[in-house]
RNA sequence: GCGCCUGUAGCUCAGUGGAUAGAGCAUCGGCCUCCGAAGCCGAGGGUCGGAGGUUCGAAUCCUCUCAGGCGCGCCA
């Protein structure tokens, strides 16, 4: 729909160059009015043009719409100015553009004809994108703050596929440093105390249930073996054994959750494979790492950071931002043309870093993104949830979703932008009522399904027997109410939203355009009898109820939320 | 002290420099002899935190300011 727009604009533009004297045309953004009343599509490329050209938007307007009109009487090729009803100036200057109904008659057959690949678009091109998620330390159970990463990630992954891009997911495991090593002397101590034997829970160490059972799964199979060994001795041993264990229940938990990672990148094995130097010694041959006070830093302010960071503290060891430096330089080895890291709000100030570590390797400043993660606030009929990290108290994602149910979780999740905080109260989205947003999505969806059920009883003329697309065509054309080209309308809105969610990395677009897009059908189906008396005009309903079903279902899947056909 | 995010209807939130700022919930009033009432129709509700500025035009951009959240380690 905006295509065919875009294009007549742009070749009427590209007619008044000349005559403007000017070397180059601006693009014409094409957008939906506010108002249905004004138009189904508008441009203010005039209004844009009234610094370069100093004349009234109205004016400049007049002379493009003029140049449309020319355009069709040349005939340039591509679509012509007859699929508008009317091209009225209006405001301050919009230019706006009313369809035929046998164009948006025609667009619907190829929705109907295409189905999902007419709502796509291939801005990607098959260039490969590397999305990271999750993340999560490997000491503990997921928490619902996770899980809304999980689903942001997810959904965007979902778009940027379907957004022809090569799109990789991935989990990256802190399993080098302090705390999987905490996490290792918790259970060591849980394991002896449940041995019977007085030991010191260390501090500051990780004190959930779980620890609990992870060493009583140790003491199932290993018995007493390590009760009378040293920490020094056996420490490696429970870390190893405890985090691999958590890090089972984490992937278990994310696929519960409907959420499936492509690699899982261990940071042990950057250190173990050398990766760590070796990128440190890139920097080194980039002149970008010196010494002082006895440690070795990164020139971060080069590109862009307030101060430089330390890689390799004076005692030797490396820091946490040395591994980091080295995973990301992976990515880049591994090829990636873009890099977006999903991550909790409170690691923003570790962005400049990181982006400087990229863009010293050479990888362009906007081929880095970050999405922000806001909290969670976990409500219960509208009074908090306590949780104590520290007591090892909280609620985890995996209790959410046995709790509520995983659609709903992520619809929830992703009815807001990623960095604003949200509210979630599991009373009220455990409501199976107007509340949720996500059954009056599903509704429509289900509600469609059981119109086709009907359809089927009554021995309507199926609407998918194999037509032309002219016969086809005879008779949606008999879409003629309001409602019905509004509806049409809507649809083919689509992959403009699509295309917005994709571009600027917000799936939650997508989830207010389905919530639309269902009321509108609601109200359509309130008004308005699908199986009608009549057989043309209810195959041209029901074809109408199938195309809103192909845009709700691409628009769900893409949030990784499920369609069902009852409910 | 410095930096980042947020501030829009009673509540939760959309709103990519454009037209009369929207949705859901809540409140009030209607709609099932007919395809699913998890639905529909209607009503009320706003100093877009505040003040300046940029311009044809600002919720959106800039500066200042107020309020809330988060971050500012040779921690991870």
């Amino acid at each position: 729909m905006r295509q065919e727009v875009e294009i007549i604009v742009h070749n009427a533009l590209e007619s008044l160059k000349g005559p403007w004297g000017l070397d180059s045309i601006p693009g014409a953004d094409i957008e939906v009015p506010r108002n249905e009343e004004m138009g189904d599509v508008a441009t203010t490329v005039a209004m844009g043009l009234t610094k370069i050209l100093k004349k009234p938007p109205r004016k400049i307007a007049e002379e493009i719409v003029e140049a449309i009109q020319n355009l069709s009487l040349s005939k340039v090729g591509g679509p012509g100015v007859d699929i508008f009803e009317s091209i009225e100036i209006a405001g301050p200057g919009f230019i706006n553009f009313r369809f035929k109904n046998e164009f948006l008659h025609k667009k619907l057959e190829v929705l109907l004809t295409e189905e999902h690949s007419s709502l796509r678009n291939d801005i990607g091109k098959g260039r490969k994108v590397q999305v990271e998620f999750v993340s999560a330390n490997p000491t503990g159970p997921l928490h619902v703050g996770h899980g809304r990463g999980a689903a942001v990630g997810n959904a965007l992954c979902n778009i940027l596929q379907a957004a022809g891009f090569e799109v990789e997911r991935e989990f990256y495991i802190n399993d080098a440093g302090l705390q999987v090593k905490l996490l290792g002397e918790s259970v060591f101590a849980r394991y002896l105390q449940l041995s019977g034997i007085e030991a010191p829970f260390p501090e500051d160490g990780y004190k959930g249930d779980y620890i609990e059972s992870i060493a009583e799964e140790i003491i199932k199979r290993a018995g007493d073996e390590y009760v009378n060994r040293s920490l020094e001795d056996c420490g490696e041993f429970f870390t190893d054994y405890a985090y691999k264990m958590m890090l089972a229940n984490i992937e278990k938990d994310l696929k519960d959750f409907g959420v499936v990672f492509d690699r899982w990148q261990s940071e042990k094995e950057l250190y173990e494979k050398g990766k760590v130097q070796d990128s440190l010694q890139t920097l080194r041959q980039k002149d970008l790492l010196y010494e002082k006070d006895g440690a070795k830093w990164f020139n971060s302010t080069g590109f862009g950071d307030d101060k430089d960071r330390v890689v390799v503290k004076q005692d030797g060891e490396y820091t946490y931002f040395a591994s980091d430096i080295a995973y990301h330089k992976d990515k880049l080895d591994r090829g990636f043309d873009t890099i977006i890291n999903i991550w909790g709000a409170d690691h923003h100030g570790y962005i400049p870093r990181i982006r400087s570590a990229l863009a010293a390797f050479g990888l362009p400043k906007d081929k880095f993104r970050v999405i922000l993660i806001q909290m969670v606030a976990l409500l219960r009929n509208g009074e908090p949830v306590q949780m104590s990290k520290r007591a090892g108290e909280f609620v985890t994602l995996s209790e959410v979703v046995d709790e509520v149910g995983a659609d709903i979780t992520k619809f929830i999740f992703l009815t807001r932008r990623a960095d604003s905080q949200l509210e979630f109260d599991i009373e009220v989205a455990k409501e199976q009522s107007a509340e949720n947003p996500v059954f009056y999505v599903q509704y429509a969806f289900a509600r469609i399904s059981s119109i086709f059920r009907q359809a089927v009883e009554k021995g309507v003329k199926s609407y998918e027997s194999r037509v032309t697309s002219q016969e086809k065509m005879s008779y949606l054309a008999l879409l003629t109410e309001n409602e019905e080209l509004s509806l049409i309308k809507k649809l083919l809105q689509y992959p403009m939203v699509f295309e917005g969610a994709a571009l600027s990395l917000e799936p939650h677009r997508i989830t207010y355009y389905l919530q639309e897009l269902a009321g509108m059908f609601h109200s359509y189906y309130n008004r308005h009898r699908v199986l009608s008396d009549d057989a043309g005009l209810a195959n041209a309903r029901l074809s109408l109820c199938k195309a809103v079903q192909i845009v709700l279902k691409e628009g769900l899947n893409m949030l990784g939320v499920s369609a069902p056909e009852r409910m």
